[in-house]
DNA sequence: AATATCGACAACCGCGGAAAT
DNA sequence: AATTTCCGCGGTTGTCGATAT
């Protein structure tokens, strides 16, 4: 029948949870537990929707939940968790105990309103040259698995000359002594497995010939550097790593710096650009650092420049 | 003083996919 | 194997007290 017809019978209670309501939960699940959403209710005694039952308990009812204001280190998860994956507030929630997808959900779009009302600032804007037609073509090679499917059936949208890969380097590491070294990946431009990035996430192209791609994107934390980002084409990407001391690898899916390098050089491409976050500014204003200058790389392109 | 707006948080809704029938 | 039911997720709306006009 109707994919969903949870709710919307009449007699069904909805709005918020009366006290009495919750005790009737609370009293029900702590002795029976759950098995089936579906038939808590009759079995509590509410007139309330299993879908709705199941939501008061995760988020409100539940016993090892944690409420109150998020401190500065869960704060600061929150923020550079996001800047890398995205809306996924479930997985989000996973790395801070006790705290809901919902609250984090609700937490990050209060954040982000007072984020977007703040001015730019000033370092933030880096000035694009108007002039690119005589940059010489590089395009992309086809082998090694480097290109995905969609870059190979629409090369009309890869023929900017002279790509810039810029590549996000996750997070400063230990933060707030949480372990959250799975997370430190950066995009790549490679194969298909995009190991759970955010659309937002993915690497993009840019509609500037002199930055086609960005890597890990986040506009709030990268917003000058193009004009609007409804042009971004986000493309599938492959999840690795930078690591500048070597250490802690992931299996598998880690390349290190001098790596990444090599491979973007090997390319044919004459210009890269890692950004980085910087310890202590991801609570503030979660800007990150350019541990290239730009201008260096711009200055690579001698017939334009 | 009355009312509009804001902000934090609670809850709802549709969807995709898993599980059950 | 096909269809229905259920679950969890993320976008969105609702509620209500606080703050601003």
């Amino acid at each position: 029948m109707g994919h969903h017809s949870c709710c919307n019978q009449q007699k069904v209670k909805r709005g918020l949870w009366s006290p009495e309501e919750d005790q009737k939960l609370i009293r029900y699940i702590t002795t029976n537990g759950y098995s089936s959403w579906s038939d808590v209710p009759d079995k509590a005694g509410l007139q309330r929707c299993g879908k709705s039952c199941r939501l008061r308990w995760i988020n409100y009812l539940r016993p090892d939940i944690r409420r109150g204001r998020f401190s500065k280190e869960e704060e600061e998860l929150i923020i550079s968790l996001h800047g890398i994956v995205g809306n996924r507030w479930a997985h989000i929630a996973t790395h801070l105990p006790g705290r809901t997808d919902n609250e984090i959900k609700n937490y990050w779009n209060s954040w982000i309103k007072k984020e977007i009302r703040k001015p730019p600032t000033p370092q933030m804007t880096v000035p694009l040259p108007t002039t690119v037609e005589l940059l010489p073509p590089c395009y992309f090679s086809d082998q090694q698995g480097v290109l995905n499917q969609d870059l190979t059936m629409n090369p009309a949208m890869f023929s900017s000359p002279c790509p810039i890969f810029m590549f996000e380097n996750g997070l400063v590491a230990g933060i707030g002594g949480v372990n959250v070294q799975e997370e430190l990946v950066v995009p790549k431009i490679a194969g298909l497995n995009s190991n759970g990035w955010h659309t937002n996430s993915h690497l993009v192209q840019t509609p500037s010939p002199l930055l086609p791609f960005m890597g890990g994107v986040d506009s709030n934390y990268f917003p000058p550097l193009v004009d609007n980002m409804e042009n971004m084409m986000p493309l599938e990407v492959q999840s690795c790593r930078i690591d500048e001391d070597g250490g802690d690898q992931i299996a598998g899916e880690c390349i290190e710096r001098q790596q990444l390098i090599e491979w973007v050089e090997s390319q044919g491409c004459p210009g890269f650009l890692i950004w980085e976050h910087v310890e202590g500014q991801l609570g503030g204003q979660g800007i990150p650092s350019a541990s290239s200058n730009i201008e260096a790389v711009l200055a690579s392109y001698p017939s334009s420049l």
